[in-house]
DNA sequence: ATCATATTGATAAATCATTATCACAATGTC
DNA sequence: GACATTGTGATAATGATTTATCAATATGAT
């Protein structure tokens, strides 16, 4: 990740733009509107780099490969449309789960995932 | 799943015995304790039939291949130890996370999962 | 107990996402 | 602008998980 490129900020752009997490293929397709000889090596080579450098980081969902999202956002969660399948971030949190936890447990992070129609899907 | 054969005995039984989401490798070290010569394939077959016959059901994670736990639970979510990787079935659920949506969106269900050390692990 | 056939176990093959390879192109330093 | 070097794109290779294949075995109806 030293020279800047087309395709590097083509990347970047689309991630900032999106402002989503998007999967390795949805990035490839944005970006393509920019740099339209893109290649799917490149996407990956730098979404590795984007993380490695702190400045993305990947979105595991259950059963879903990977996607990346842009670092530095508070803690979130995030919407999953099962008609687009696009993933969308959410704002707040329940907070609080000990409740759920079996005595001599203890919890150290959580994920939630609402899953549902989005706004454009509902149109 | 036409017959009753020792190895599909074997897994309904370390499934019921375990009592929690168990990944085919687990079962397979597990129900050979029961039926030493087990296979993989025949795990995979059986936890295939089980889910089509609708017995257990599929338990994804993020960023996890699948596991597999028996079918008829009441709704719950799951506890992923992050020192043994086992996963605990959970209790309780904050119920409502429409505060969560952004406008215009719709849920249809939702998932949590909690990471920590489970008791186990804790001693 | 016999027999038709479903099941098993070992392993080859298929899948799918990701990474490695390598010739060619682009970057940016001098 | 020349050049050393990094980056790109096409695609082969990889790795991990799951499924298919098939000869041998086990099941259960007769």
């Amino acid at each position: 990740m030293e020279r800047s490129t087309r395709q590097r900020q083509a990347i970047r752009d689309v991630m900032t733009e999106l402002d989503r997490p998007l999967s390795p293929t949805e990035v490839l397709e944005a970006a393509r509107h920019k740099v339209p000889s893109m290649g799917i090596a490149t996407v990956y080579r730098t979404l590795k780099g984007l993380v490695e450098e702190g400045s993305a980081v990947p979105v595991e969902l259950p059963g879903e490969a990977p996607r990346y999202e842009l670092a530095g956002k508070k803690h979130h969660h995030h919407f999953h449309c099962t008609l687009c399948g696009k993933v969308f971030e959410l704002e707040g949190c329940p907070g609080d789960f000990s409740f759920m936890l079996p005595r001599g447990f203890k919890t150290e992070k959580h994920e939630i995932v609402l899953y549902g129609r989005c706004s454009e899907c509902l149109k």
